[in-house]
RNA sequence: GCCGAAGUGGCGGAACUGGCAGACGCACUUGACUCAAAAUCAAGCGGGCCUUGCGCCCAUGCGGGUUCGACUCCCGCCUUCGGCACCA
């Protein structure tokens, strides 16, 4: 008998894989699939997260292939990035050498996984082939008002070197890198992802595939608030103040104001009084103060007066305008009403500086001005001291107040948003340029299209913390005009890498165009993603700018999705010992060393085994050798029966044992069938398939040399087909020892057989007050009747019932008899 | 602080619609095979109690509740993890 060799049949079918293009895209229209997991950046080498949501998606990928889809399953190259530029500066190795060599470790190492992508359809997102595309992309915002530059204060990650966009800050620090964040202040290129706000919100609807927590994420990161702007003025010079509330039916309760320490108002109210040099100092301070420490609940919530006064336009009240620390510049509109009865912050810093606090809302229950308040009341209630509105519920008071401002041209509602504009510039050389050029006649002027790619040079200079390479590039940066054709100078910075990877689902349908980024035909065949696979991480950033570029795209009339994933698995990390696998801690395992102990199918199996996907998994070597285990009992049982059940063709009639073992292997098949389509449990459908296994080893040892060859026939040829999405290569080679011609993934999926799962006697469980007391054999399909008067004479039950009255008695055909006692 | 997820044997996990808690795997124990070991095959494996019986009691983070019946539903709490957080 030969032994299971992972080592050498693994090589072997992938090897005939490739050379006969099994896993070419078909096109023949059948019903689509499109299965993708998130592409790589080419760090270097595969990690077991790679190899888990590979080994996800080709699950899949196979097990429809069989069930008659035709499926899409492509990998390609998040291939712009930092880290190759890093390497560049600190081992002298340009970073495109660096990234296409990773590229092609990583791509044989997914070749040794067995998985099956169409690599005819390679995406690599640093070619220019594809970046000419994202520039083309870039155009597409640019002209329809979607990208446009200003200067702003922006996060800058002083180790990076350049510019973050908000979500790529984390508690103040660098998403990829750790550095705590600055603030600068620059010219910089944004994309205008807020005029898509209450679309991206909205459309969270459909999104019923995805996990709730993703689309909470994404709520609360859009953030949208709903209340109103009203219009303050200032006392003496008549500048308006806008504010921005949820509350304004606490409008009569306020009496003060803030303005964020960079609110323009700030130094024309203070310049020449005697506050000036106080305030500034205020200022000055504040603004050094790092966006960590600013965003702080801990942080002291500190004001100062800048003796001017605004006038409230409810009441006509005069109340003093402070300038606070509190009070953030980017969001509704630098200033904010201070109503400290009914907000926490305000109280708490009404408090500290002895500004008035007036009751305006009278909590239900509470007889009016009986209660000195202790804290903020922030709940309903009924207006009071509110003149007009005295008496209305706040509810309606907010709609009313509004209603009266805007008539006065004093307010207006408003919806704000936590999300801001996209920061899509950085000051790095290893990105997309972005194709536009400065011109000192013509301005701003964007490359035209004809004129795309704009080539990212390849000689530049790599220097620890110098400026951008791009810039000091003299050839790339002289040009001329597009429009006048006189001296002009190009861009240097280049595109967020995000934006890179926003459509690369979309070039995958149709990755060799070179007239247009993607045949909308080909593109509405394919898009949406039918099922997205990838880490948690993205929930905001990749997944939100995808969606956002997908609208885009939608609204130009290139493709019919508005959304790009109907279905999302964030599927968890892989940790060994409890703790993310690192370097430091010593307790990394990489599929290399997985593949050449065990083979990838062990791997595979045992990353899929171990944990439902969207769960972290504890790597363990133990549980490695099980599943090895397991795949060697499979080869063992295949190869000891291959030849008898091919030799046999009239099988004996099946007794009591044959029939059993046919039971074992439908109901495996109706399991993992249901476990793979409907709820993506792979763990369960593993042992759905070792529990029929098990119950073949039995039947061997109850049977002996007198096995029914058709039936063994029967359900080996099952075992092989359901477990081959799971162990391609064993798949392969045991439906070659089975003798059967054909690749086991271009066979359909088996259906179980309805008939091979009856029984004619079926187990139920007798409880007495909820009690297990005993269980009975009785006929299937026994009604419930018949059931009850069983159970009731059943000697065992009886030494629990006799002596009491019987109060109740409940049956469930085929699953229990409960008997009530008393 | 707010939002969300989770908590089940020594371990990873299962129990899908309220109906046998612990499938499957790991670890462990025992037996067979062997000169021996490994591999393999077979059996056992939540805790407690005794009267050793297809016995009884306890047990799914804790405390209550609903129900004939709760890992599952409801209320309150604890712990862990994740996200957001001066957002006006």
């Amino acid at each position: 008998m030969a032994e299971y060799r992972p080592s050498v049949i693994e090589p072997k079918w992938q090897r005939i894989w490739e050379e006969k293009d099994y896993y070419k895209t078909d096109e023949s229209g059948r019903k689509k699939y499109y299965v993708l997991e998130m592409f790589p950046y080419p760090s270097g080498r595969l990690h077991m997260g790679h190899m888990r949501v590979y080994s996800i998606g080709d699950v899949l990928a196979r097990f429809l292939r069989m069930r008659g889809y035709s499926v899409l399953h492509p990998m390609g190259w998040d291939a712009f990035g930092l880290p190759a530029e890093n390497a560049a500066i600190e081992h002298q190795v340009h970073p495109a050498t660096w990234t296409y060599k990773n590229i092609e470790t990583m791509k044989k190492q997914q070749k040794m996984l067995g998985i099956s992508y169409d690599w005819e359809r390679e995406v690599t997102t640093c070619n220019p082939e594809y970046y000419k595309w994202t520039q083309w992309l870039f155009l597409l915002l640019y002209h329809r008002g979607l990208a446009y530059k200003k200067k702003a204060a922006v996060n800058w990650c002083p180790r990076c070197a350049t510019v973050l966009a908000n979500e790529q800050v984390e508690d103040g620090a660098c998403w990829r890198c750790g550095e705590e964040v600055t603030v600068k202040d620059l010219e910089q290129w944004f994309f205008r992802i807020t005029d898509y706000a209450e679309r991206l919100l909205d459309d969270l609807k459909l999104l019923d595939g995805w996990p709730e927590r993703v689309r909470i994420m994404q709520e609360n990161w859009i953030g949208k608030s709903t209340g109103a702007e009203i219009i303050f003025t200032v006392q003496g010079s008549g500048e308006e103040i806008p504010v921005f509330t949820t509350r304004p039916d606490t409008l009569f309760g306020v009496t003060y104001m803030v303005l964020a320490a960079e609110h323009p108002l700030v130094e024309k109210l203070t310049a020449g009084t005697p506050r000036e040099a106080e305030v500034r100092a205020f200022v000055e301070k504040t603004r050094k103060q790092t966006e960590i420490a600013r965003s702080s609940m801990e942080t002291e919530k500190e004001g100062i007066f800048t003796g001017a006064y605004c006038i409230n336009p409810a009441n006509g009240e005069a109340v003093p305008i402070l300038v606070g620390n509190y009070v953030l510049m980017g969001y509704g509109t630098g200033a904010v009403m201070g109503v400290p009865a009914h907000d926490e912050r305000d109280f708490a810093f009404a408090k500290k500086y002895n500004l008035p606090v007036r009751v305006v809302i009278q909590p239900p229950g509470m007889p009016e001005g009986t209660v000195e308040l202790t804290e903020a009341y922030t709940g309903d209630g009924v207006l009071i001291n509110s003149g007009r509105f005295n008496g209305m519920p706040n509810t309606e008071a907010k709609e009313a107040i509004v209603a009266y401002l805007a008539e006065r041209k004093q307010g207006s509602p408003k919806v704000t948003y936590r999300l801001r504009d996209w920061l899509i510039s950085r000051q790095r050389y290893w990105g997309t340029p972005i194709p536009i050029v400065y011109c000192d006649r013509c301005g701003v002027v964007p490359v035209p299209v004809e004129q795309l790619p704009v080539i990212l040079p390849d000689d530049v200079v790599f220097k620890v913390g110098g400026q951008s390479p791009l810039a000091e590039h003299a050839d790339f940066v002289h040009t001329s005009c597009p429009q006048c054709g006189g001296e002009a100078r190009r861009e240097t910075d280049t595109m967020d890498t995000f934006i890179d990877s926003s459509w690369y689902y979309f070039r995958y349908t149709d990755p060799h165009n070179t007239s247009a980024p993607f045949d909308r035909e080909k593109a509405d065949t394919w898009v949406p993603v039918d099922q997205y696979i990838g880490g948690i991480e993205h929930a905001i950033l990749h997944l939100l700018y995808s969606r956002f570029i997908t609208k885009v795209l939608h609204d130009a009339g290139l493709t019919a999705a508005v959304e790009p994933f109907t279905r999302l698995l964030a599927q968890g990390m892989v940790n060994k010992d409890g703790a993310k696998m690192s370097k430091s801690k010593g307790n990394v395992v990489s599929p290399d060393e997985i593949i050449a102990k065990y083979g990838a199918d062990t791997g595979r199996l045992f990353i899929l085994f171990a944990a439902p996907p969207e769960k972290d998994l504890d790597w363990s070597d133990r549980g490695v050798e099980g599943c090895f285990r397991f795949l060697k009992r499979v080869w063992r049982l295949v190869d000891r029966y291959a030849d008898t059940v091919q030799s046999k063709c009239a099988g004996n009639e099946p007794d009591e044992a044959d029939l059993a073992l046919r039971r074992a292997f439908h109901a495996a098949l109706k399991k993992v069938t249901e476990d793979i389509e409907e709820r993506f449990n792979f763990n369960t459908a593993i042992s759905a398939i070792m529990e029929a296994v098990n119950a073949a080893y039995s039947y061997q040892n109850t049977k002996g040399d007198n096995i029914n060859a058709s039936v063994m026939g029967e359900v080996l040829e099952l075992l092989v087909l359901m477990l081959a999405p799971f162990a391609p290569h064993l798949g392969e080679e045991m439906w070659e020892r089975l003798g059967k011609t054909g690749s086991v993934h271009m066979q359909s999926w088996p259906r179980y057989d309805p008939d091979a799962l009856q029984v004619n006697e079926v187990e139920i469980v007798v409880q007495v007050n909820g009690k297990l007391r005993g269980r009975l054999m009785v006929p299937a399909g026994l009604d419930a009747e018949a059931m009850q008067k069983m159970a009731l004479e059943d000697e065992r039950i009886l030494q629990h019932t006799t002596g009491k009255q019987i109060v109740k008695v409940i049956a469930v055909p085929g699953k229990l008899v409960n008997l009530v006692v008393r």
